[in-house]
DNA sequence: ACCATCGTTTAGTGGATAGTTGACATCTGT
DNA sequence: ACAGATGTCAACTATCCACTAAACGATGGT
C-alpha cells in the first residue's frame, strides 16, 4: 500500500467539481495549461509548487498547510522556523511525534503561554 | 552561538581542516568527487543531498540537524512526522516559533510528559 | 631534482522537475 | 446541425540539480 490516505489529484478534483468549476477555469486560475491540470488531478503528474498549491487552497477554500501536507511539500515559512532552531526543534518534533491531535493542541496552547510572557 | 550566518561550506571546511582531514579523504569517504567537495567547501555548489550531508556530519562528528539547518534542507523524518498531522504541527511550530531554546527544551519536556503517560 | 599530495579550474553529463503546445473525442445547449 | 465547452492524449522543452573527469599550479618531503 502506498498510502492509506487520499492522493493529492484525487481531492482537489473532487474539491473542484464539488464547486462547480471548470478545470480550465481552475488551470487559468492558477496560472497553468489544461492539459497540465488534467494531469495533475489524476496524480499523472507530481503536484504543483508550493505557490500554485497555495493557490489552489484559497480558490477550494481548504487549509493550505493540509493541501501543502498531501503535496509532500513542508510549508517553507515551517522550514525557515526549523533552521532558527534546528537542534530544539527537530528535538520538539520528534518528542510530539505519536501525540494525538488533542494533545498537540495542549501544547501548542502551553507554548502560546510561553510567548505570551 | 554555533554562528548561525556561518555558510554550510566554510563551515565543514572548517571543522574538517581542525580534523587533518584531507579534502580527497573526506570525498571519498562521503562518496563524492574531490572536485564536488572543493566547490561545496567554497559555497559554489550547493550542499549535497541529505545522506551525504549526514554523512558528513558523522564524519565531523557535529548535530546532523544542525548540519542540516545549514544546507537549508528539512530533515525527512520530520517532513513525515508534519505531514501525519499538518494542521496540529503547523500551529505548534508557528507558536513555538520566537521562543528561546530555553523554552523550546521546556516545551519538549511537556510534550514528552504528555507521551509518557 | 623529483614527484607525490594538496586543493582548484574548466567543462560537461544524466536525470529529475515543472511545466507547454496542439490536436483530439465527447458532451451540451440552440 | 453545429458552436462551444469539457476533459484528455501524445509529444515535447527548458531549467535545475547533483554530480563527474581530466588537467592544472602550488607546496612539501627525500
Amino acid at each position: 500500500m502506498t498510502s492509506g490516505r487520499e492522493k493529492f489529484g484525487a481531492f482537489i478534483r473532487r474539491e473542484r467539481e464539488a464547486r462547480e468549476i471548470g478545470l480550465r477555469e481552475m488551470a487559468k486560475k492558477i496560472g497553468v495549461s489544461p492539459t497540465y491540470m488534467s494531469k495533475v488531478e489524476r496524480d499523472e503528474f507530481a503536484p504543483p509548487t508550493e505557490d500554485k498549491v497555495r493557490s489552489i487552497a484559497q480558490i477550494l477554500e481548504c487549509d493550505p498547510d493540509e493541501l501543502l501536507a498531501m503535496a509532500g511539500r513542508v510549508p517553507s515559512d515551517l522550514a525557515d522556523i526549523i533552521k532558527r532552531h534546528p537542534v530544539e526543534m527537530s528535538a520538539l518534533l520528534r518528542t510530539a511525534n505519536g501525540l494525538s491531535a488533542e494533545e498537540l493542541v495542549r501544547l501548542s496552547r502551553e507554548a502560546g503561554k510561553a510567548k505570551g510572557k
